[in-house]
DNA sequence: CCGGCGCTATTTGTATACAGAGACGCTCGA
DNA sequence: TCGAGCGTCTCTGTATACAAATAGCGCCGG
């Protein structure tokens, strides 16, 4: 694997959860020593991550780490929204019956991952991401999946914003099912509407259970050169 | 300017003009020399590309200007359609009416412009992109922006699979005007409904006058290594 | 005491040298 | 004559040295 791979692996990591705050500064030597490559690779690494929305150039010098807030949540979802919507349709039309059939079995038998703490909710979400590919992989549209990657992304991060229950966890995981027996069903204008419920529902969640436990009205503005992760 | 802006402004602008051809290999070190810059900028121009869906990386080896067919306008419109709709909706909502009233009037009188020879026709041209400019900051919503940007990029690009014809331009003005009438009258569903016939008209004229014109179809597959631009 | 100008130090941007990996071609054997 | 294997060679990946720019700070003048 190549080092700039391995940066780019890193810091994406540290950014979605959270090791590295919005509003931390990448500092090019700071980050190149900590990750034991030189700053040709870290570099690129900072590039993608910049294209993939996860930090942004700081007023001519220095790259940070972008912030993520309810605010923008709303943004987030009003975008993903359509497309999710799209996608759903696009699969239900190109009919992959078997895969969703699966999918939706196992959606509707996830109780039991959920009420089996973290690491079983861990595995749930592993479980969303598979029928999210497998919905990129019957909508084979590449604008699509390019246009997606970089919203779910910053929706991983978000999580962290509000930390998901269990009684909307086995709502979500029944939306989901919903939305495989719909495509499974080859049936566009139902899966679009499931998906368009189950990511009306998961904003408003986030939107509650956020402003509950952490307000992010209360962040300071000011100190954009929050430091972390020195040594 | 730094060199990597010159270098990724240069290779885009080639790009897009199809001066460098779908296809064409971006060897590291020819293209460094032919841009007069050192390989660092022109590696960083080429992730740009990379991520911005004009080249990609080939196999291992090599990075390469993406193919684009009608095959796959198809697919870059099944994603525009939904984007674009939702944008001229927030901005229908957002209202700034000024604004999309000035831009109305415009298209309206965009006759003259289409008939003035080609020169005309890139100004036509520059007014969709205020057009969309004004969507984008009506919307406010950097997500949607983000999206758009790549797909608006290989529009473009598309452009030289069929040229526009007189007929078309003069009707997709008054659809513009129509798009920009609602947004101005703060009728999201209108909006939405007037852009989603305007996308369909642009799609079905690049279909068929791109088929009649420069069939896709008949581009050899094998020469992927095409070279362009060595000295 | 406040504001502006200039210096310095740190950080980013660029060039280049070197190393490693992969592809192409040549040769040898079947 | 064709295929496989090895060697070479070119191209990418990485490191480092150098240059340029900007921001912060201090000093001087009003």
């Amino acid at each position: 694997m190549r080092a700039s791979d391995r940066a780019y692996e890193s810091l994406r990591s540290d950014i979605i959860s959270w090791r590295l705050e919005p509003g931390s500064v990448l500092a090019e030597v700071e980050q190149s020593a900590r990750l034991g490559v030189s700053r040709t690779p870290l570099r690129e690494a900072l590039s993608r991550l910049i294209a993939e929305g996860l930090a942004a150039p700081h007023s001519g010098r220095g790259v940070v780490v972008t912030e993520i807030s309810l605010g923008l949540v709303a943004d987030l979802f009003a975008v993903r929204i359509p497309l999710e919507c799209t996608a759903v349709r696009l699969a239900a039309l190109r009919r992959a019956p078997a895969v969703f059939d699966a999918l939706g079995e196992r959606f509707a038998a996830a109780g039991s991952l959920i009420d089996a703490g973290d690491s079983g909710q861990d595995r749930y979400y592993a479980l969303v991401a598979e029928l999210d590919d497998a919905v990129d992989r019957a909508a084979g549209n590449p604008y699509l999946l390019q246009a997606q990657r970089h919203l779910r992304t910053q929706l991983v991060r978000v999580r962290r914003l509000a930390r998901d229950n269990r009684e909307r966890l086995r709502a979500s995981a029944g939306e989901h099912a919903q939305i495989a027996r719909a495509i499974c069903a080859g049936n566009g204008d139902l899966a679009s509407a499931a998906m368009q419920v189950h990511l009306h529902n998961s904003l408003q969640h986030l939107l509650t259970a956020g402003t509950d436990s952490y307000d992010v009205a209360d962040q300071p503005e000011q100190p954009h050169y929050r430091k972390e992760l020195h040594g």
